[in-house]
DNA sequence: CTGCGTATACTCGCCTACGAGTAAACGTGG
DNA sequence: CCACGTTTACTCGTAGGCGAGTATACGCAG
């Protein structure tokens, strides 16, 4: 199971969901895809779309239908969309509801390296995420609001879904925060001493050492 | 702000961290990296360590100082950090915390083209998802017990992290399941409808259309 | 002491991602 | 009606990500 993608760029699934609907040319698909924000629901590359498209037709779950050219225009190649892309489309769509799949974010990857940092230095930036992560809040909140008028809630759910993660964020940040600020996170003097002087009480030294081969 | 890194793959910074310490060379790296569990907070592959490595020094943020060869090994190239390297690395970790980046996860992927499905097999799904949140959510916390006796509280902050966006996770996907299983969520039947017969009630037609050329 | 599995320590090369560049056509303000 | 910005529609080059492969040393079972 979750074999490898023949494709596995995340473009190529959303070129796939949209080329299902009618045959399409590479710059449809783009204007499609933009005009539902789906750019928004995946880390698309726009520069990546030419070489997914001609990716999936290599590998049979696209196929050309039409080279038209209009005027003086360069040839627009128009794709369709194969069963085995239909097939492949589904495939993935479960695979991606169904697998929880770790995938560490940048701000995992910032508060395990945080301790570089001391602890007055940390604080003041946690702050300054928790302001912008409210403004996001704020402005997810209300475009939602406004495309509840527009479309169905089917259709929605993904932005709903960013939407309480990031209210998630802001809850831990703000905890953690209140300990930073209240002085009753453990070990924050060691942290404040370390940062000053450069040392180390003795277990944290033990961990630096940890995986130095024995030589 | 938010300049362009000069070795923009996390991994960089990892190292960096972690050659802050004492010179090493990249194996050492590695295996340091590997044994205070990195590759779990960081999209870590390990084939682009020295590719990675190389780049860092050749933009001089790390330096080598000694390519001593042991016996008949070949030779093992040590590298220290550089004033400007632990600059970086800093900068580095203060964007990560002070920046909420909208990063969309595979999941939210998935929710955005899940109306491809049809609403009867998208349950079963979120439901087998749930479970393995599940499984997931108890594991991390039996692990990050066991760590508390050995770590500071500073060195779990991510795994805390990392722990409690899962179970945020775990309570949406909870209360989107019982709106499905419930049968309250809006447009059910026209999800269902839509989804057996093909047929599209009109507003939702419009909608495919969106984007499409005015040809 | 010899064979073999496992840890150590990398190298290589393909292939993809993606930014930057290009160029025609369209529209629109003066 | 023409200059100029914008939209349409791609092409190209290359950095670098990453999997797979390689080779040596080491421990230890027989």
């Amino acid at each position: 199971m979750a074999r490898r993608r023949p494709v596995s760029n995340l473009l190529a699934l959303a070129v796939l969901t949209v080329v299902v609907q009618r045959p399409m040319h590479p710059y449809e698909m783009a204007s499609v895809l933009r005009s539902r924000g789906k750019d928004q629901d995946m880390p698309i590359k726009w520069g990546s779309l030419y070489t997914v498209v001609r990716n999936l037709e290599k590998h049979g779950l696209l196929e050309a239908v039409e080279s038209g050219r209009q005027g003086a225009r360069p040839e627009r190649t128009v794709y369709r969309i194969t069963d085995a892309g239909r097939r492949e489309a589904d495939d993935w769509t479960r695979e991606l509801l169904r697998e929880p799949r770790r995938e560490p974010s940048a701000f995992e990857a910032g508060l395990s390296v945080m301790a570089g940092l001391g602890p007055d230095e940390v604080a003041p930036l946690l702050r300054r995420r928790l302001e912008l992560l409210e403004e996001q809040i704020e402005a997810g909140r209300a475009a939602l609001e406004e495309e509840r008028a527009e479309l169905p809630r089917l259709f929605l759910v993904e932005s709903e879904y960013a939407l309480a993660m990031r209210r998630a964020q802001a809850g831990w940040v703000r905890s953690l925060l209140a300990e930073l600020d209240g002085g009753t996170f453990p070990g924050l003097a060691e942290w404040q001493a370390h940062h000053r002087t450069g040392e180390m009480s003795p277990d944290v030294a033990d961990l630096a050492n940890r995986g130095r081969p024995a030589d």
